[in-house]
DNA sequence: CGTTACTGCTAACTCGCGTTAGCGGGGGTC
DNA sequence: GACCCCCGCTAACGCGAGTTAGCAGTAACG
């Protein structure tokens, strides 16, 4: 049965009335007064054609789509190896249906300035832009001066952007992080990043582990700092390396969970245990964080309403109401095994510099 | 500055030529031959307005959107924890982006029937239904008699339904992991689902375990299976319970990796070893499988192909070609060290029913 | 009884684009 | 020179809604 949509006319027809009634009474529209028995009929008839008003001719009509873009500007392998996203991605959906919108995702385009073209085209009435980095800025014509007008919030952080942004506290995550260990009686403690610095996260990530060394008067190596990229792999590499560089350190602070895993990995490789030799805390809280071996202490990233405040200033912003510039989100240390007190002469080489 | 969306009249205005020619130079019509210079004049202006046609216009004026939904029809804390989601994302936004279309994401409604809507509302052109259970056909009207008219193809399986679906062979994935086992020597093994058995995935893979325990002459035993439910904790919970029914086992199919994980945490923290006392097989291959202690072995499921797939079909449906009942894509062991040869003597009370 | 006020509804226009039918005009053919 | 054809372009309509202005009809009021 091939037969047509049902539109506004047919049940117009239908019910004896005019569009306009049938337009007044399913969008029920107060001002305008419909007698009950009209309005019953016309309900009925919708009822009986099944119909259901044609989107894009609204949303035409309207001069809006009611949907919001999720833009993923990180590469194919980052994407499908976050295991945030979907929790991120919950609460953006969640928080945007609750509002009449609908939620696109759209991964990062080859072609630059496609981004913006979603905006410009009107299939998209905002933009969620999730972890830029700083060299992309340009790519996108997310420089552009007029940008600061345009419905885009920031998933992340963007640094002289105008853009208002969504972000966790980085910083005071790592600190936590990096305090805990220094309050386990720790005092050499190596750094590996999450991603490469060109990722802001990452910067203020290791800025917030320095700044916690620097408070309890401990002098900063840059021979404990290595560089992670994403995934566990990369954890292993940069593990593998700090390893080579023959400083002692009793403790990691891992900045992503995922290249926790790997860094693991490789000091059991290397027949040290976690946490016997080394502690490690993590930072993301990654659902399956629990459930290894060790079960991490890390820093919990809250996904879920980082997705739902990002929805949240982006639907403000689109209700013409001023928003602030940047909402930051507050983390939490989860204690769990991978982090304990360093044992007592665990290192072969006495390490006699802190104090 | 607040000035005007450019519309395709400005465009024709500023170059001197009627809305329909713009039309057809920036469509690039073929069969509508344009002159050299008009088309340059035409492609100028859009260019120097920075011209973009408007989505909703056309989507109307072409009675198609152009967008895919994908509609994730789990509760919230499931999809939250689907650590391959990202991944089929990935699949299917690749290959639908690559058709010219949007994929929007639904997570399911409270109400039941609104994901039809999103196809009677016409703002999407299809759908792909992911994960549905047997019990919900019902309640989203997935059970219309017409509903195989309509482009929907069920990611997953949904037994008695005229829908296309795309899904991997669970049965045969659950058989190259028990498989598996069995070729390293173990003959007492135990099975814990993914999920409850109102899922068409755990049933299946519940049946592969049956299937290879039968084709290797292992009889049966009830007492070997629990029912596991997405999560680590879930698995956890069934592990306790195969352990406190007293019968024996040396190795274990943990149909899900997360479950698996639970489940290994519940080994430990009973005292028994993975691998040394019991091997454990996963499924799924989620993304840190590989990086978890012990690493695990388990069947890979080819997300981003699922997704892929599942687009491919709905395109292929969209172009009114004729399009496959199910399309089964196959699974693929992944050996690392969660499983190994049975210990010779391992068990207290012997076995005596092996052999 | 005439005027006003209000209730209940509709005609007609708008949104921005795709598209069909068709119209001038230049070049070729016989 | 009359005819035809095709190139290059445009007028006008349709997609399916939302919405403004305004028109009948009735009730209230003086």
């Amino acid at each position: 049965m091939t037969n047509r949509r049902a539109t506004s006319a047919d049940v117009a027809r239908l019910a004896g009335v005019s569009r306009t009634t049938v337009s007044f009474v399913l969008n029920e529209r107060a001002e305008a007064r419909i007698g009950a028995a009209t309005r019953a009929r016309v309900l009925e008839a919708a009822e009986q054609l099944g119909y259901r008003a044609h989107g894009p001719a609204r949303q035409l009509a309207e001069g809006a789509t009611r949907t919001l873009a999720l833009v993923l500007r990180r590469s194919a392998e980052q994407v499908a190896m976050d295991p945030l996203l979907p929790e991120t991605l919950r609460g953006l959906t969640d928080t945007a249906r609750a509002a009449g919108y609908r939620v696109q995702v759209a991964p990062l385009a080859a072609e630059p300035g496609l981004v913006l073209d979603l905006l410009r085209s009107g299939e998209v009435d905002g933009l969620v832009i999730s972890g830029p980095r700083v060299e992309d800025e340009r790519l996108d014509g997310l420089d552009d001066p007029t940008i600061e007008e345009l419905p885009i919030v920031v998933h992340g952080s963007l640094p002289g952007s105008a853009l208002p942004s969504v972000d966790v506290d980085n910083g005071a995550g790592a600190r936590q992080a990096v305090d805990h260990l220094i309050a386990l009686g720790h005092r050499q403690i190596a750094c590996i990043t999450n991603a490469p610095l060109g990722y802001t996260s990452a910067r203020e990530r290791l800025d917030g582990y320095r700044a916690a060394l620097s408070a309890a008067g401990i002098p900063h190596d840059p021979r404990l700092e290595a560089i992670g990229d994403f995934d566990p792999p990369s954890g292993g590499r940069a593990m593998a390396e700090l390893l080579g560089r023959g400083v002692d350190f009793t403790a990691a602070f891992v900045a992503g969970d995922s290249v926790a895993l790997g860094a693991i990995a490789a000091l059991r490789e290397s027949g040290r245990g976690v946490p016997r030799d080394i502690s490690v805390v993590g930072f993301d809280d990654i659902p399956l964080a629990a459930y290894v071996d060790p079960p991490l202490t890390t820093v919990r990233l809250p996904a879920r309403d980082l997705g739902a405040q990002a929805a949240r200033v982006l639907l403000d912003r689109l209700a013409a109401l001023t928003v602030p510039a940047r909402t930051v989100l507050a983390t939490r240390l989860v204690v769990r095994g991978s982090a304990i007190r360093p044992t007592v002469a665990p290192a072969p080489a006495a390490a006699l510099m802190g104090r």
